[in-house]
DNA sequence: CGATAATATGCAACTGGTTGCATTTGCAAC
DNA sequence: GTTGCAAATGCAACCAGTTGCATATTATCG
């Protein structure tokens, strides 16, 4: 998708940002993987090609290129937030809490409740990009005991 | 409420979780307040009458209290939570990206969604307590220009 | 009531992310 | 091409929250 790439890189000059190397780096990681990255991470691979670039300025350009709306962020809560370029049409994400499992989910599933929030409460609401918790559909008849995080410890409990 | 907070002391110890002095102080602030509080406020409050105790007592005891379902945590996103005792009904939030405004809504805003997950996904959505962005009726008028947050810099920006 | 064992706490080191400031650099004007 | 200046970067100090471990405390049982 270099086409892509370059729309990016445009819709940042025409803006009047100045296009850096970093940027263009951080861009073009994003413009070429079709899944989410973490800050972490594209800190990492950007230093494998470039290796002074600086944790602050991949912070503070994934801050730009977000509020830009270049770049989709997804919360993904406990302070773990992943990046994407921002593609149409919008999807969300279910998360299952107990095997980590995430299922991918179109935009319109939302649209319901977004027309009530606004005749409700006159809210508009975003919904660009959201995670929800909860369990798939195996884990709901076994809870625990599953891949991840079972509540091992306390020996009371229960 | 001195019930509550005597119930919720009794939901410990009888699961066979001990009684200590930081325990009982963070569930008695939680239950005397009616909104919610981060842990930073607790430790800082907590500390006005002990001292002593260490924030990693009180984080590790809010991640037990909420776990065990005495308390209920809200990820206002951006790294910020907040927790509260567990009441019923549930509510959730709407919070304004431009003003900060909050509003408070009935869990059964989420049902039609809830079930529509359950249906199509087989996904079983936790919806205890979420809080969802966006804008309040005021503020989407005249988006820039209110309380906080407008993007006052950039010259060339439009 | 005193001993015991397992849990909970305090502490100090560490982590991911943020901030302020001095230096560098992209870009436009000459 | 050179110059000038605002914008962007790198750096280092900082901050909230987490983790591992030694010490203190709770609840239980004799
Ligand atoms: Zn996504
Ligand atoms: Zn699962
Ligand atoms: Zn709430
Ligand atoms: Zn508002």
């Amino acid at each position: 998708m270099k086409t892509k790439h370059s729309d990016l890189i445009d819709s940042l000059t025409t803006r009047g940002y100045r296009l850096t190397p970093q940027r263009e780096l951080l861009l073009s990681m994003l413009s070429e993987t079709d899944t989410h990255l973490s800050a972490d991470t594209l800190l990492t691979r950007a230093r494998k090609a470039y290796p002074r670039v600086n944790k602050s300025v991949v912070y503070r350009n994934l801050e730009l290129l977000t509020e830009l709306g270049l770049v989709s962020r997804v919360d993904f809560g406990g302070g773990h937030v992943e990046y994407e370029v921002h593609r149409h049409p919008h999807h969300h994400h279910l998360v299952c809490r107990n095997c980590h499992h995430m299922i991918g989910i179109s935009s319109d599933t939302f649209a319901d409740l977004q027309r009530q929030l606004a005749d409700r409460y006159g809210f508009s609401a975003d919904m660009d990009h959201l995670a929800l918790f909860g369990l798939c559909h195996d884990c709901q008849t076994s809870e625990p005991a599953n891949a991840h995080a079972q509540r091992s410890h306390h020996p009371h409990a229960l």
